[in-house]
DNA sequence: AGATATTTGTTCGTATGTATT
DNA sequence: TAATACATACGAACAAATATC
């Protein structure tokens, strides 16, 4: 046990060719730190000025770690007197930008987003089912009501379109799985930003609205009855439908593409330069 | 646990309380400078000095920015002639990482990784079916080789296992759904550094080893005659029974617990303190 | 192989900004 | 308002790494 072991499973990235950098070292150490005095959020870390002595280290490194920590979502950092570094919470939507640098160079399509919905939306549901409460279920309500009419016009519709996927975001929230919640939540998001998506949403009814309409308000009754399976089955259903519109409508508009943000400026400035 | 915080309403997420930093203001500019040049992997941006000039900062500003961007993996830096911050694409394992770290404070079961994997691994083989050639069939075979027969002790049991794991990973390479092929192998990922998993593992036959590797080799067939519904098929009946297997082994061991790397340390520490 | 030029890495001193009291 | 305690930012100098000759 005492002994260290390569273990082989350590390094599967990159050989640090290069020497190992101070500010890096102080990262792992600060992470060590904390969890060897069991800090949570809230809790606090040595100022800067300590820091620096305890590390035998300049401002500018210190700093340095601390940014980066920061970056991880690890850490905030406040002025004034009573601050410094504070253990934080990483938010689920750091993780998610984070995710989506990884993802913006693969080529992502509706297809692939949808096939995994498809076999994930159900599980929530089900999963959700039995912790919602009437307080959820009043929200989903609510949110049906963004739709439940005609769009007056693009604005609107592209509103609705969001409201359909916050939809399943709140249902998300009542999960008692936490890696199963948050893959659905990226993929709803991801959805929100592809331009491809988004080209389909300001197309008039991207999705059949009375239909899934009508599978969301079963959705409600089922969860209400507490009928995990019901719910699955409907969503099941739903998934399928709104796949098939996507991709219908996907056809009539383009035919690959990539992720959200800042890709169609990418593109362009390379069809610039070349 | 003790969000001490009454705050009430306004902030869910980016709450610009405190002053933009301007390290952070210059991360966004270097950010959308890569875009809007049209920089890919390998170009190089303009050197620290430049940098300095262009956004009239201070050598420590800059390098806090370029630090974030290492940190986000967006970029590396090189020293010597020539040297300086190049594009980088994110490499799977850091990604994975920086998902850790969020996923580090929510409580994840062996239940809640088993109730996604039988839903994706199942896609995830249909997915490479069409895809896979000889030499990733070759290393499939290769790999069951590692434990087609009766561990020797304990640390060839450990090895064992894990290169079950990795069996699915290779399978995950030939898929052509990045972000399904991402959240499988995450969950591999997870299945290694879950410390209750890591304890199931060098129980003695943690999986029916016959049962599984029999599921393997009707894979590896139904991938070579391209029958894709026949291996998510297979697999679906693999995840079954590996689930159960885990849960049951489970049962018998703990309880609850939390995510690998320092969990367990942390845990100590905080019952050292208290 | 060794010297050199180039570029990042680190340090120190100092000044400014900001939140608490 | 002022004093205090902390992070934030600047600039100059020096150290270390590395590609090239």
């Amino acid at each position: 046990m005492t002994d260290t072991q390569p273990k082989s499973d350590l390094p599967p990235d990159r050989a640090p060719r290069s020497r190992r950098k101070r500010a890096d070292e102080i990262v792992d150490s600060i992470k060590r730190m904390i969890v060897e005095h069991g800090l949570g959020p809230g809790d606090r870390l040595p100022q800067e000025r300590d820091l620096i002595t305890q590390f035998a280290a300049s401002k500018g490194t210190i700093r340095e770690a601390l940014k980066a920590l920061e970056v991880q979502g690890l850490i905030s950092v406040r002025t004034g007197p009573g601050g410094g570094a504070f253990i934080e919470r990483m938010s689920e939507g750091r993780a998610m930008s984070l995710l989506s640098n990884f993802l913006f160079a693969k080529s992502i399509s509706i297809a692939h987003i949808y096939q995994m919905r498809r076999a994930l939306e159900p599980l929530l549901a089900a999963s959700a089912t039995p912790h919602i409460d009437q307080a959820g279920l009043a929200r989903l309500e609510a949110i049906i009501a963004v739709y439940d009419h005609e769009p007056a016009d693009a604005q609107e519709r592209w509103t609705q379109r969001m409201a359909e996927l916050d939809f399943h975001a709140v249902v998300a929230e009542y999960s008692d799985n936490p890696i199963l919640a948050f893959t659905c939540r990226f993929l709803q998001r991801m959805l929100k930003e592809l331009t491809i998506a988004q080209d389909i949403y300001v197309q008039p009814e991207p999705v059949q609205r009375q239909s899934g309409i009508e599978h969301q308000r079963d959705l409600i009754a089922a969860m209400r009855r507490r009928d995990a399976a019901g719910a699955a089955a409907i969503l099941a259903e739903h998934m399928a439908e709104a796949e098939q519109q996507m991709l219908g409508l996907q056809a009539k508009l383009s035919d690959r593409f990539l992720i959200e943000t800042d890709e169609p400026k990418r593109a362009a400035a390379r069809r610039r330069t070349a």
